[in-house]
DNA sequence: GAGGAGATCGTCT
DNA sequence: GACGATCTCCTCT
């Protein structure tokens, strides 16, 4: 049933090393590819929420129409100018935030939006700020309705760009961070942006195979 | 399971 | 004033 090396012990996740500055200190497509298999945790109250990423978008910055830097630095943007490892988090469509990740070396805005995990500890919790259920024996598609998303992966973790925009994912005093419990996905798939209008050709979207938590399938 | 439409509001021009 | 790195609900197959 459930796969031990997805399901680390809340105790494992206490001493995966978090990622440090030198591991977003690189490209975007280097960074997003190398996120698979990563966790993000939150640590809320005295609880640990975290997720396995399965799924990352790739965004070059300036080279790259699709990025929200090609037009420029701007008040929203800022955080991508600034030292890689940082929470980049915006708001879209009216109701939901997407959480993203610096990379490159400060004043190349990089990054790598975190496009869906899949759920290993506070699992309660996660849907709890989905306000879903979640029986004791889910479904494989249940696990996708907690953060097979950007939009859901920030409402599961608690993520807002008034709490989160800005934060050093890096920093040992940080309430949100990257760690790795050592965890290597078997096969990695790449296809074309999900959502992106422009550059819509550039395959630099990255998701872990066969996962059941992925947003959306694995087409062309 | 797949596809379409509507909701909703911050950001930029 | 237009657009958007989305989600959910509903309908159809």
């Amino acid at each position: 049933m459930r796969k031990p090396s997805e399901m680390p012990a809340i105790a494992d996740l206490r001493n995966a090393p978090r990622l440090a500055r030198d591991f977003f200190d690189r490209d975007p497509v280097t960074v997003a590819r190398e996120l698979l298999g990563k966790l993000l945790v939150r640590r809320e109250r005295r609880q640990l929420l975290a997720g396995r990423v399965v799924e990352a978008e790739a965004y070059l910055g300036a080279a790259d129409p699709a990025a929200h830097a090609f037009n420029g630095r701007t008040p929203r943007n800022a955080v991508l100018f600034g030292p890689p490892g940082h929470a980049y988090v915006y708001f879209i469509y009216g109701n939901h935030y997407c959480t993203n990740v610096s990379c490159m070396p400060q004043g190349e805005a990089g990054c790598v939006l975190l496009r869906a995990l899949d759920p290993v500890a506070g699992i309660a919790a996660m849907a709890t700020n989905r306000d879903l259920e979640f029986p004791p024996e889910p479904r494989p598609a249940q696990f996708r309705r907690i953060a097979g998303g950007p939009g859901r992966l920030s409402e599961a973790l608690g993520i807002t760009r008034e709490r989160d925009n800005g934060k050093d994912f890096t920093s040992s005093r940080s309430d949100l961070w990257l760690a790795d419990d050592g965890y290597r996905p078997a096969r990695v798939v790449t296809t074309t942006r999900i959502g992106v209008t422009k550059a819509a050709n550039r395959r630099l979207r990255f998701l872990i195979a066969d996962n059941r938590s992925v947003s959306v399938g694995a087409r062309e």
